[in-house]
Formats: structure tokens, C-alpha cells, sequence
RNA sequence: GGGCGGUUAGCUCAGUUGGUUAGAGCACCUGCCUUACAAGCAGGGGGUCGCAGGUUCGAGCCCUGCACCGCCCA
């Protein structure tokens, strides 16, 4: 047998196991199985980079539930791909250009197109690297991208339905406008922050009067294209201009006094300009009142021809002028800070711009009163439960969804404009002439289409739909999304509304929503900070496993991950750990002179009793423990608890298998002859059981080291999972693994009380109080010997003195260590004192609330009975304490 | 302005419907290189569960108020 190192070492094995699991095709679904279905697509990452440390959250978690699921038996499928994220892509893009002294209007739209295409294969490419190295088990074959052409043909046949349906609108509003992008965004993309401003008091004189108004705004500026003043139609103290005319300054033009619920009688002074175009709520109120809509600025954000002598200059610049030209005239009246939000560009953080324009509109209310349904009839659920407010809260109040955008990477609009007639034409495939008037002069559309509005299709257009696949068939509607907050309602609400609008079902059963991966001082990771652990140098450092680890024993639903090295460390000592309990099987099987391990034909690792029919205390338990464990991860993935998950396999392999099951092992490690006997035929069938328990979160070592331990047909991966099954809990076993490690644990702690060196094997007396606990510590006295170094030890059938040396009595047993000079009697009276104070204190507590009448007549019947046992157990430990601290006086 | 979440050991966090003695990892202290593992072994110390009230036989958990921190929406 080669030999094994001392320290494991990951990235030894990883890229090994990463590169065949892909090369095997384990991970590929069956379109046409009959065995249970488990499917999930991934939240495909953007194509803008390479993945961060919450992907690999996302991941991992993911990846733990699939590999689970498949290892269940189910028909797993884990579809991957990428998102071509429109702006984001073209902006990474056009910054290299920009460094070649290029901009895409120069090299023209098909150029710029190839352009970003290339940066996709190199992009994606890095994708997939990373996801294959992190171990990952989607199934590759099936991996798509938004801008795929059946992806395309899936935006387009929705485009088309939606407009057909009257869902679909193009039409002249106010949107959210970045002016550096030079592309209209949703509501959403705008990110709102307090700003410290100012509101400017500017006065309106009214024509043909001697009089004036004051209005009161943030954006001066404006005001060139002002084309109204509003009162409140209530308001008595400005009756006596409804119908007349303001004089609008700097502009000399005159615009109406107009009355309408816009203006505020408690805001400022109670009168408002009205600019309809460029700002959403005088937009409406222009339309209530017929106004005209004057646009002042340009795509650029610079004011036009319209601004008059403003012409030309920046928005911002021109703010300036504006306010030094009203105070030299004298109608600057007051400037007041003023604190309000502020929208910025998602992207590139510039301010955005209300600007009335023409773009195409999703209507959302009859997709997202379908939507909302499917969450309150219980059809789709999200975990944890908070979120489901969110969500109809969201639903409930989300205005049009503004889905065209200036950009040239993307989904094209399929809508042709004749340049004959002017009509638009929506259509699958481009026409061939105008069905309005036959013309052939038909021009596409130049805008492509929000990116959110191919990912929202992403659960169905992945599995081949508006084709009826079998994929389609099989997988959808998927088990399971697991993705970030971020995106509920960009993403999870919009594949919500298309999945129900045109699949009839929602896209999937359970949405689970991850925690945020924080840097160790909290911070949110992000680029600009410079604190972005990159996933790649972790998993180099510390192994994929124990990142993994790592992110799996923090992910407690709800709670964000403060990632940190201390706690990556841990897990790589965990892995160590399993590494050195297979190093030590290996070595140890090898010495004894066997074969090597030949796992059960059938592959079900069953506990096996000797010629006899017996079986050995650690086998019985380890059994029991590794069946009861198993279902206990299992009801905790189930309910998406990782981290306990995580905890249970943690505890359960380090100190219970290594701690406990190995270590009594050691004691029937004797040479073999023949076949291989029952001790470690257990051992080697445990040990291939609790990798499988291991599998689905540690997926690299558990591989590696199953493969070691056995010739195998196949991957661990497809190995099934350790089942739950009841009547292989054994509770007896369990019960006497507790005392023999209660009896282990006292005389341990008895030598580290009393300072006995511990080098130094000492020789230990032990009464045992019934017969169990005496036939228990008689058939593993070498155990307890050996578990507590002792030089012997003497079962007596009479209760121990502290003559010739210190006793520890409970209630089952009394241990004594018969060696005077070894013992420091000082020390054990001293803490004995303590335990005494402590056990008295506890029984007053608990003999307090027996007496309570009040809780006896209210309290449920087991919890007053395990409160009498309690005490019970109180007394006689106490009296044993007690009685121990009499003899030792 | 509206809403949501958090506050538990030195640090980072668990703690499922209220019920015996509040847990983990790291850090810390003591002793061990006991031939799988010093990334280890054995033992140990450490918490008035943010503050103030209330409900209850019983509150880390439920209710009210307050403080501080964070997030979302307008």
C-alpha cells in the first residue's frame, strides 16, 4: 500500500475528482426516469466576472441538497448557465475599449456586439472553471445561456404573446433614465440614498397683477421646462388665481395657475410648478390637466434647445446659473437645506433622470394578481417564511415594468417600424413586408430588451420551452430555486408572474433564500471596498471541503455569514481529522495481515453479527448512532437548517466515531487470518457509511477516501445515503455506551482534579451499584483500562472507602483510585465542597417548584415527572457527595 | 415617513411550538509528542441571554415601551 501522508492535503486530490466526475457524466439527468424527481436551475451568474464567495454559498448549498437527493435515489437534476446581465456586461466591455481609446459608436453595433461575445467565451469560460473545481455536481450537458438561441426563440415567443394580449404597450412616459448609461432602467434599478439638498424658494410673479407665489423645489432647473403652477383645488388662500397666469422666470413664458391634488397645502407654501416632462408625478398630473410636456435636457443629461440661453450645459451646471440668474433678478426667495432621497444608477451610480420617453412596457397587474396567488393557495412557499410578506407586499404595489433599454447586448425587440406607413409591427421572426401597407421598408427596433426579462423566463426556457420537451415534461415545474435576497423581486417575482402566465404552474415548489457572506468585520464584500474573498484562494488555502464546510456550519436560515479564517481553519482540521481516522484504518488493516475490505455486493452496509450471532457494544452503537444521525441531517436539510446539518455530522464522525467507536476498536486490532472477522468487517462498513453521511458536504475527501477503503464500481456519489430506519436504533447500546463513557469520563477527570501525572497508569477500584452497570464494566474493563490509562482495574462487590486513596461516587457507581500518594486529597475536598454547594443549590430550586401547588395543578404531567426525577437524581447525588466528603474528613 | 431583522461566553454565532442543568467553533487555562491525527489527545474556567415593565405555575423564547446596530421600501 502506498504511503499515506500525515496531513491531508486538498489540493492534491480536487482537481482530480473534479475533472473525472465532469469526464464520467454523473451528474446528467434522465429525462425519461421513474424514480422520483428533484430539480433545481441554477441563479445563473452574470457573465460580467467570475464568482464570488456568496455564489459559492449558493453553491454549496445547492450542491449539498442535490447531492443529498441524488444519493436518495432521486432523478436529479442541477441545470447550469449564465446570465449575458445586459448593462453590466456592456459596461465591463466598453471600459476595454475605453482603454484602447475606442468607444462602441465608433467600432459600430455588430462589432461591439463580437466584442462582448468574446468576452462571454472567456467570461463563462471561468465560470465553469470555477464551478467544476468547487465540485459542483450540475449536469453540464444541459447548460444554457440567456442569449442562446433557444433561449431567444423563448423571449420572443413571450414578447409576442404578452403583446398580443395587450400586456405589452409601447408608449411615451416618464422613466427612470441614466444618463451616462444612455439607456432608460426599471424602478429597480434605481437605488434610492438620503442626500443633504436644498429646497429652493423661487418666486412666480402672476401676470397682469402686482402679486406673486412662492414654489418651493430641489431641482431648480426644471423649472425651464415648467409649463404649469398647481394649488390644491381646496385651498382657499390661492382661489383668487384660479384661472390666470404665472409669469415663468428666466423663460418669459406665461404657464397657468392649474388646480389639482399634486399640490400639498401643508407642503412649503402650498403652490407647486408642474414640469410633466421630467417628473413622474407632474407627468401625471400634466396628463389630468392636459398640460404640455416640455422637454428641457437630452439623452446626455445636458439641457436643449428648449432651455433657451441654458442650452447645451450640463444638468447640474445649468442648475447654477439658473439659481445665480433668479437672485440677481431678485426672485430667489429663501434656500433651506432640505434632506431627501436621491436616485442613482444601479450600475454606475449616477443620478438618474425622470425623462419623458418612448419605451416598451410589461403591464404587471394581471401577471402579478396570478403570482400572488400561487403563494397564497400555498403552490410555492418561501423559506424562511418572512419573505413571503415581502413578497406580496411588493406584488401588490409594483408599477409597469419598463422593459426596453438603449443598449446594444441583449435580447433585440422583435418589433419592426415601417418607415412607409409608421406602424409597428410585433413578430416572432422578422417580416417580410408591412401588413398594414405592404410595404418592405421595415426597420427593427433598435432597443433591446431588460435583461430581468429573459431570466424571468429562465426556469422554462432552459428546459426548451415554447417546445413541449420531455425535459420540459420531466423537470419543470423544478423542486427548488435557492437564491439571494437581492433578487427576490428582480428575479423570483418575475419568474413567478411568467412562469404562471405561461406554464400554467408556478416555476417552483420551495424558494429558499440564502444569507449574505460578510467579510470578518460584518462588512458587506464588494469590490469597491476591496474586501472580496476570492473563492479560488480560499479553496487553495484551506481545501474546497473545508470551505465548504465553512459556509454550511454558519448558513442558519436568516442569519448572515461572517466569514472568517479562524473558522475556515476549523474545517480543515475537521477534514484532517477524517483523514487521519482513514490513514489509521488503512494502516491498521494493512498490519493485521488481512485482505483488503470487500464491500457487500449489494452495496447496503448492514451491521453483521460473528459466528455466534453476537456483536460488540461499539458496533451496536455506532449503528444505532450512524442511522439515528442520518435522519436527524435529513430532517435538517429538509428544513434548509445547514447549519445543524453541518453541527450533527461534525459532532457525530470527530467525537463519536473517532473519540469513542475507533478508539475501543484499537482494542480488537489483532492480527487476521482468513477471511476477515466481524470486528472489522463493522468497522470498515461503518466507516463507508459515515463518508456517505460526509458525501454531500465534504464531496472531495469523502470520495477519495471511499475509493481507498474498498474497490468500488462506481462514484460515492451515487452511493445511497445512510437511511433512517427506527428499528435499527438501538437503545440499550446507546444507553451502555453512555455509562461506560460516564465511567471513563469520571476517572479522567479524577486524575486531572487531583493532578495525577498523566503518564502514569494508576490502578482504580469500581463498585457498581446493579448488575448492569457490574457486568458492563467487567466484559470492558480493558476498555475503561486502557480509555483511562489505568494499570488495573478491581470490580468490589462492597461500597469503597477513601482508605488508601479518593473516591467519586454516583448514583450508578463508585470509582476510587487506590493510590495514596498519587492522589491530592486537598484538591478533590475542595471541589467536592463545590459540587456540594451547587447540587444543594439546584435542589432547593427544584424542591421550590414541587411544593408550588400551582405548577403541580398546571403543568403538564411528563414535565412534573421528569421534575421528580430530577430530583431523585439530585438527592442522591447529593447524598453521595456528601457522603464522600464525611469520609474524607 | 412605512416596514423588517438583530442585540446570548473574550470573538463569531446556534438555541424548532414557552418546560429539567442555555450550546458550538475559535480564543483562553492545566497536563500530555499516549506509534491515526500537536491542524492532535485528556481535563477545565467563562454567560444577571441589550434595558425596563408585563403575561404565565414557569420566559433567552410571548406582549408593551426604550436604547443601540443593520437592512428594505417610499
Amino acid at each position: 500500500m502506498e504511503e499515506i501522508p500525515k496531513v491531508y492535503n486538498p489540493s492534491e486530490i480536487e482537481p482530480k475528482w473534479a475533472q473525472e466526475w465532469v469526464e464520467k457524466r454523473l451528474f446528467e439527468a434522465a429525462a425519461d426516469s421513474d424514480r422520483p424527481m428533484f430539480s433545481l436551475v441554477i441563479p445563473p451568474p452574470n457573465v460580467t466576472g467570475s464568482l464570488h464567495m456568496g455564489h459559492m454559498l449558493e453553491h454549496t448549498e445547492i450542491d449539498i441538497l442535490i447531492r443529498w437527493k441524488r444519493m436518495q435515489g432521486f432523478n436529479t437534476l442541477w441545470l447550469p448557465g449564465t446570465d449575458h446581465a445586459g448593462i453590466a456586461t456592456q459596461m465591463v466591455v466598453e471600459r476595454q475599449l475605453a482603454e484602447q481609446g475606442l468607444d462602441r459608436r465608433k467600432l459600430g453595433r455588430e462589432a461591439f456586439e463580437k466584442k462582448v461575445w468574446e468576452w462571454k467565451a472567456q467570461s463563462g469560460d471561468t465560470i465553469k472553471k470555477q464551478m467544476v473545481r468547487l465540485g459542483t455536481s450540475c449536469d453540464w450537458s444541459r447548460e444554457r445561456f440567456t442569449l442562446d438561441p433557444g433561449l431567444s426563440r423563448a423571449v420572443r415567443e413571450v414578447f409576442v404573446r404578452l403583446y398580443e394580449k395587450g400586456l405589452i404597450y409601447r408608449g411615451n412616459y416618464i422613466v427612470n433614465w441614466c444618463p451616462r448609461c444612455q439607456t432608460a432602467i426599471s424602478d429597480l434599478e434605481v437605488v434610492h440614498e438620503e442626500h443633504q439638498g436644498n429646497l429652493f424658494h423661487i418666486r412666480y410673479p402672476v401676470a397682469g397683477t402686482e402679486e406673486s407665489v412662492i414654489v418651493a423645489t430641489t431641482r431648480p432647473e426644471t423649472m425651464l421646462g415648467d409649463t404649469a403652477v398647481a394649488v390644491n383645488p381646496s385651498d382657499e388662500r390661492y382661489r383668487k388665481f384660479h384661472g390666470r397666469m404665472a409669469r415663468l422666470p428666466l423663460m418669459n413664458r406665461e404657464i397657468p395657475f392649474i388646480t389639482d391634488e399634486l399640490a400639498d397645502p401643508a407642503f412649503g407654501t402650498g403652490v407647486v410648478k408642474v414640469t410633466p416632462a421630467h417628473d413622474a408625478n407632474d407627468f401625471q398630473a400634466g396628463l389630468r390637466n392636459n398640460l404640455p410636456q416640455m422637454v428641457v435636457m437630452d439623452e446626455s443629461g445636458k439641457m436643449n434647445a428648449n432651455a433657451g440661453v441654458y442650452a447645451g450645459l450640463d444638468r447640474f451646471e445649468a442648475r447654477r446659473r439658473v439659481l445665480a440668474d433668479l437672485k440677481e433678478q431678485g426672485l430667489l426667495e429663501k434656500i433651506e437645506p432640505h434632506t431627501h432621497a436621491l436616485g442613482r444608477c444601479q450600475r454606475c451610480k449616477t443620478v438618474v433622470e425622470p425623462r419623458l420617453s418612448t419605451q416598451w412596457f410589461v403591464k404587471v397587474k394581471p401577471l402579478a394578481e396570478n403570482a400572488i396567488r400561487a403563494v397564497e393557495e400555498g403552490r410555492t412557499r418561501f423559506v424562511p417564511d418572512n419573505w413571503t410578506k415581502i413578497y406580496f407586499d411588493w406584488m401588490h404595489n409594483m408599477h409597469d415594468w419598463c422593459i426596453s433599454r438603449q443598449l446594444w447586448w441583449g435580447h433585440r425587440i422583435p418589433a419592426w417600424h415601417c418607415q412607409a406607413c409608421s406602424q409597428v409591427v410585433v413578430a416572432r421572426e422578422e417580416p417580410g413586408a408591412c401588413p398594414h401597407c405592404k410595404s418592405g421598408k421595415l426597420e427593427q427596433d433598435p432597443d433591446v430588451l431588460d435583461t430581468w426579462f429573459s431570466s424571468a423566463l429562465w426556469p422554462f426556457s432552459t428546459l426548451g420551452w415554447p417546445e413541449r420537451t420531455k425535459d420540459l415534461e420531466a423537470f419543470y415545474p423544478t423542486s427548488l430555486m435557492i437564491t439571494g435576497f437581492d433578487i427576490l423581486f428582480f428575479w423570483v417575482a418575475r419568474m413567478m408572474m411568467m412562469g404562471v402566465e405561461f406554464l400554467g404552474e408556478a416555476p417552483f415548489r420551495t424558494v429558499y433564500i440564502h444569507s449574505l457572506v460578510r467579510d470578518a468585520e460584518r462588512q458587506k464584500m464588494s469590490k469597491t471596498r476591496g474586501n472580496v474573498v476570492n473563492p479560488l484562494e480560499v479553496t487553495e488555502k484551506y481545501g474546497t471541503d473545508a470551505v465548504r464546510f465553512t459556509l454550511a456550519v454558519m448558513a442558519a436560515p436568516g442569519t448572515d455569514i461572517v466569514l472568517s479564517e479562524d473558522r475556515m481553519a476549523s474545517s480543515r482540521a475537521f477534514a484532517n481529522k477524517i483523514w487521519n481516522a482513514a490513514r489509521f484504518l488503512f494502516m491498521s488493516l494493512e498490519k493485521s495481515g488481512a485482505e483488503p475490505w470487500t464491500p457487500p455486493a449489494d452495496g447496503n452496509c448492514r451491521l453483521l453479527p460473528d459466528a455466534n450471532g453476537q456483536m460488540s457494544l461499539e458496533d451496536r452503537w455506532i449503528f444505532s448512532r450512524l442511522t439515528r444521525v442520518a435522519g436527524e441531517i435529513g430532517t435538517a436539510w429538509e428544513a434548509f437548517r445547514f447549519h445543524e446539518a453541518a453541527h450533527l455530522i461534525y459532532h457525530f464522525f470527530w467525537h463519536e466515531f473517532c473519540d469513542w467507536y475507533l478508539e475501543l476498536k484499537k482494542l480488537s486490532f489483532a492480527p487476521v487470518q482468513g477471511p476477515l472477522p466481524p470486528a472489522w468487517e463493522n468497522l470498515c462498513r461503518a466507516f463507508d457509511l459515515s463518508l456517505r453521511l460526509l458525501h454531500p458536504t465534504m464531496p472531495f475527501l469523502t470520495e477519495e477516501l471511499w475509493q481507498r477503503l474498498g474497490p468500488r464500481q462506481t462514484s460515492i456519489a451515487l452511493a445511497p445515503f445512510p437511511t433512517h430506519d427506527p428499528a435499527l436504533v438501538d437503545e440499550s447500546a446507546e444507553k451502555e455506551m453512555n455509562l461506560l463513557q460516564e465511567i471513563i469520563g469520571n476517572i479522567r477527570n479524577m486524575r486531572a482534579e487531583m493532578r495525577v501525572d498523566a503518564k502514569r497508569k494508576i490502578p482504580v477500584e469500581l463498585f457498581a451499584a446493579n448488575g448492569n452497570v457490574s457486568r458492563l464494566s467487567g466484559q470492558y474493563s480493558q476498555a475503561i483500562q486502557r480509555l483511562a490509562n489505568l494499570s488495573a482495574l478491581k470490580l468490589v462487590a462492597e461500597p469503597l472507602t477513601t482508605e488508601g486513596g479518593a473516591v467519586r461516587s454516583l448514583p450508578e457507581f463508585s470509582v476510587k483510585i487506590a493510590l495514596k500518594d498519587a492522589v491530592d486529597v486537598e484538591a478533590e475536598r475542595n471541589r467536592l465542597k463545590k459540587e456540594e454547594e451547587k447540587l444543594q443549590r439546584d435542589r432547593n430550586a427544584v424542591r421550590a417548584r414541587l411544593q408550588n401547588q400551582q405548577f403541580l395543578s398546571k403543568a403538564p404531567k411528563d414535565v412534573v415527572e421528569s421534575l421528580r426525577q430530577r430530583k431523585e437524581e439530585l438527592d442522591v447525588k447529593y447524598a453521595k457527595v456528601a457522603e464522600t466528603l464525611q469520609n474524607l474528613n
